[in-house]
DNA sequence: AACACTGGCAACCGCCCCCCA
DNA sequence: GTGGGGGGCGGTTGCCAGTGT
């Protein structure tokens, strides 16, 4: 016998998510966390795989997530993972943590990949990879030792401080995925008033079912727990856009201070509680800055 | 103005790895 | 030690918007 599917094909939902299947998985994570992604579509009721759930979050939902055009400084960070790692989007979005597998693999599909076709050698990588790569594999081979002794120790006080301080921390970066989020929801505030202006007129459709039912009892219920108090709908509306200013500056400042080699993901306040601790996967953001240093990029 | 083509991106699929009983 | 289940990852697909003819 197969293994059986991660989830029943019948019944299951595919396709474009809906937003309002997008407040539900996230004020669903709001409460309980990224994980255990198998309980949630059984918890929240949506009608989507588990995969499709954590896909959904960790491509779109996440916090910190960074849209839009990527920077010249992005784009010749992925040349010369890609070059370092090969294929492994996972490994190469560690150190650009505002950027998603997905959207690093698709970048290069669909635009880097045929940039170094056409344009040959494109700021001295292909005599990089010709050149440097063997070395530069033996000594990241040597630099991931000494950082995996230096990181354990490290983390030992860091994982003291973070389980001291984890609750704003979470609420932080919880805050940031109603960033992203927003942006759905003031479309869908446009094209559906009639669901958040106080039931002005009707508002008996099945999304209003949906939202009133799973989605602003679910964030009621989690901003009870900071407030006390359950806000009328447009306000809780409100508190969800309330978020994005100050998480949106947090986001702006740490990839400023990524950009500048202040920051690491690794003391990203944003980003702490997502960036797995696979030590034997990652070197160090200093490290690649080293190196793109040591090859002449910065 | 209408149609065809192309590129970009979100989402799905299936394999693999790791953890736990 | 082993098998099953859950999660992660990379490859691929399909839809949609933009652009060209």
């Amino acid at each position: 016998m197969g293994r059986p599917p991660c989830c029943d094909k019948i019944g299951v939902k595919k396709g474009p998510w809906t937003p309002e299947e997008d407040i539900i998985l996230v004020s669903y994570i709001q409460q309980h966390g990224p994980g255990n992604w198998r309980s949630v579509p059984t918890n929240t009721g949506l009608l989507r795989c588990s995969k499709s759930c954590r896909l959904r979050w960790t491509n779109y939902l996440r916090p910190g997530i960074k849209r839009g055009n990527f920077t010249e400084q992005e784009e010749k960070m992925i040349i010369h993972l890609q070059a370092l790692l090969g294929n492994r989007w996972a490994a190469m979005a560690n150190y650009l943590p505002q950027r998603t597998d997905n959207d690093i693999k698709n970048y290069w599909n669909t635009h880097l990949k045929k940039k170094l076709k056409n344009g040959g050698n494109q700021d001295g990588v292909s005599s990089f990879q010709s050149e440097t790569k063997g070395q530069w594999e033996r000594r990241l081979q040597t630099d991931i030792r000494m950082v995996k002794q230096a990181l354990s120790e490290a983390l030992s006080v860091d994982n003291l401080s973070f389980s001291t301080d984890s609750k704003p921390s979470q609420a932080t970066t919880y805050a940031s995925s109603a960033e992203n989020i927003s942006r759905l929801l003031e479309n869908w505030m446009k094209t559906t008033p009639e669901l958040v202006t106080g039931g002005g007129g009707g508002g008996t459709n099945s999304a209003d079912t949906v939202t009133q039912g799973s989605v602003i009892n679910g964030s009621s219920s989690n901003e009870g727990a900071i407030s006390g108090e359950t806000p009328p709908p447009h306000q809780r509306f409100d508190s969800f856009f309330s978020f994005s200013s100050k998480s949106c500056h947090e986001s702006v400042t740490a990839e400023q201070q990524l950009n500048a080699g202040l920051m690491t993901p690794e003391n990203s306040v944003v980003f702490q509680d997502e960036i797995k601790p696979s030590l034997g996967d990652q070197v160090p953001l200093t490290l690649i800055d080293k190196w793109l240093l040591d090859v002449g990029l910065f």
